[in-house]
DNA sequence: TATGAATGAGTCTTCATTCAT
DNA sequence: AATGAATGAAGACTCATTCAT
């Protein structure tokens, strides 16, 4: 958006207020009807042609908002990082132990009740061919889920104060990716009962960290 | 290839050798070409017109050696999950609780030592699961999971004999989902050092395991 | 057509009749262009890139005119159709006697000096019906050429007033074929002067209805 | 077939007797196999491919049978219009009225019966490309068809010994002309009820003319 | 004679993108 | 800002035919 500003200042052509505002009040619809065609179809059946028509559109519409489908996309991922970041936030409440669990347990949950959004996720580290762009994207993805990460972080401190800042670290990642490896056998296919048996799984993850701070 | 053989003899048309040894070798650059593509674009972006400009062929011609793009894809797996197994096997050697260690590190090394493997069967997940699975496939590669994963919950069940079935069957789980999970964190980039950080990691799952196991 | 400036008004986005006018031109280019094909290769050796290259488009390109090769079919054959039933009641004036006779020779004389568009009629039944050709589709056309027996049958009614229906019912039928039989030896060939051949057996058949007729 | 032997002449590879029976004995088994793929999937629809396999060999073998795939459909519809003769020949027992009814009746329903023969004919004209061949070929197929015709035109000529031949002539067409467009319109699917509606339409065309030829 | 491999052109349709209007 | 038209490349797959073996 500010590089839209700023080339539209370029050939003097600055916009007023309003005029800003109604753009981003349009882009706003258009990223709403593009979630919903990507959480639905997925990433590569998702076609801006069904993005458009979602938002009452004609696909050439949309490249006044945005440059490619690739932009699109990245726009939607950062909405859905923030909300993964919110989820796992509102886990992390009440005394250590119980909110790291909270923590954990919201990471798994904001992806076991919206697969989409994993799906969404996962999609990014390949496949995005070589246009570009991506390592950038790819960096502030990576910085967005470090928010989700720090709230699991900030409850392992707590909860074990004197721990070397390496072994918190550890502790850290490797919930995450327990976790991470949870949601994709659950993802694939891969656990008989989703919800059951990854609900489980989670559990014994928690409990085999908890355990092993706790002597 | 031995069923076409057999097949082959049924109608008294058998090959010789030396032409089953071309056909073989011909289908062998093909499977290489397509899993270079298959890991360059993933399994929804890969062409069979990349496929086979890749092994110098003109589309059509691959149809002589696989049915569909789908059934190319599936032997590329399948091979992968063959020698994912072996790794695993490999791995479990030694006293019960070296042999477990040793079998989830066989595992975490060869996908962290052929990231491509990883890839191929990352894309399983891609679209949810059937979509542009055959049912028939996706079973059949579970099964080929399975014996990779087999290899781990004898060693568990030699470790800890008196545990409930129920419970062996979470801890082998988990051990897969944790190492699972250090392996998509490690493939998107999402650990500093990859060989670094992951080992680590997965040594601290091991060790959270034996010491859930040994009281 | 009048459909589609309705719907355009209900949004607000009216095309200027420039706009429409121009589209319908360009629509016309492509029927005429896929009549041609059409008739050169038949319904189904007819392709759209044929089609596409003959009216100086890119095959994607006729998708914006017609949503499918069959719609494109229809709105030919439709078209036809219609100019055959006004043909036949343009034929069918005068005293009953004479005005039967004209219908019948309406028909003939359509399809005789059109014989592309017979071409066009008579594809419909290759394949045998269903093939290719929707359920809906066929159902329309077969009104359509309803129409055109219409004509016929008042005719006959108004001549022999007191002929049970069953009766008159079979008697167009029996102009009815008796035309299609001429149209289609007449059109593979099989008479050896198209012209004079096929007026002397049209005429021949009339007279026999009409000496059935009248006793 | 003489072509062939003609030909092996000419480069002095005469073959034994032994051989051309042999050949002639497998190409009468592809001919078979090619008549229910042809018949089955419609001419457009049979695929050399399926003739092959039909007949138990690979695409590539059949071309030393037939020099393309229109060969083997001329060779199909010679024998389809070979039947065809026999059944109306069939048909033309008894007295000359009886005779005659029963040469038309035979014509109808053998293609009444055998609907898909009619496709056969039916294809001949139009669609088979600019391969040339077509002109020679269909030559030889209105020939066949003229066999058929005499069968009828003999009747007649039985029936009505005293009518000039023009006249006769035109009869004899009218019958035929009729019987086909009966066909077309129950091959098309415009007779309701197939077999009843065309039985009844075929038994008036035959009473109109035999009504006309005994006063 | 027959095979298996290979070609090259073809099928319809969809796509992201561009651009004049 | 938005449209409608158009492109060109691509998608998987099939086909008749050829040809070395």
């Amino acid at each position: 958006m500010i590089g839209v500003r700023n080339e539209a200042d370029a050939v003097g052509k600055a916009k007023t207020k309003r005029q800003q505002d109604l753009h981003d009040f349009k882009r706003a619809r258009i990223v709403a009807a593009a979630e919903k065609i990507f959480l639905a179809h997925g990433i590569e059946g998702a076609s801006l042609r069904a993005i458009a028509r979602e938002a009452g559109y004609t696909p050439g519409a949309l490249y006044a908002y945005y440059a490619s489908k690739e932009e699109l996309y990245a726009d939607i991922l950062r909405r859905s990082l923030a909300r993964l970041e919110t989820a796992v936030r509102a886990g992390a409440k009440g005394r250590p132990a119980k909110a790291l669990a909270g923590a954990v347990r919201g990471f798994w949950r904001f992806y076991r009740d919206n697969p989409e959004e994993l799906s969404l996720s996962l999609y990014v580290s390949r496949g995005l061919g070589p246009k570009g762009l991506t390592p950038k994207l790819d960096r502030e993805l990576n910085e967005k889920l470090q928010g989700a990460l720090d709230a699991i972080r900030q409850q392992l401190g707590l909860l074990a104060p004197r721990l070397p800042a390496a072994s918190l670290e550890r502790h850290t990642r490797a919930l995450l990716s327990a976790v991470m490896g949870v949601l994709l056998l659950a993802h694939t296919g891969r656990l008989k009962t989703l919800g059951g048996g990854g609900d489980a799984l989670v559990e014994h993850h928690i409990a085999l960290t908890l355990a092993a701070l706790e002597p």
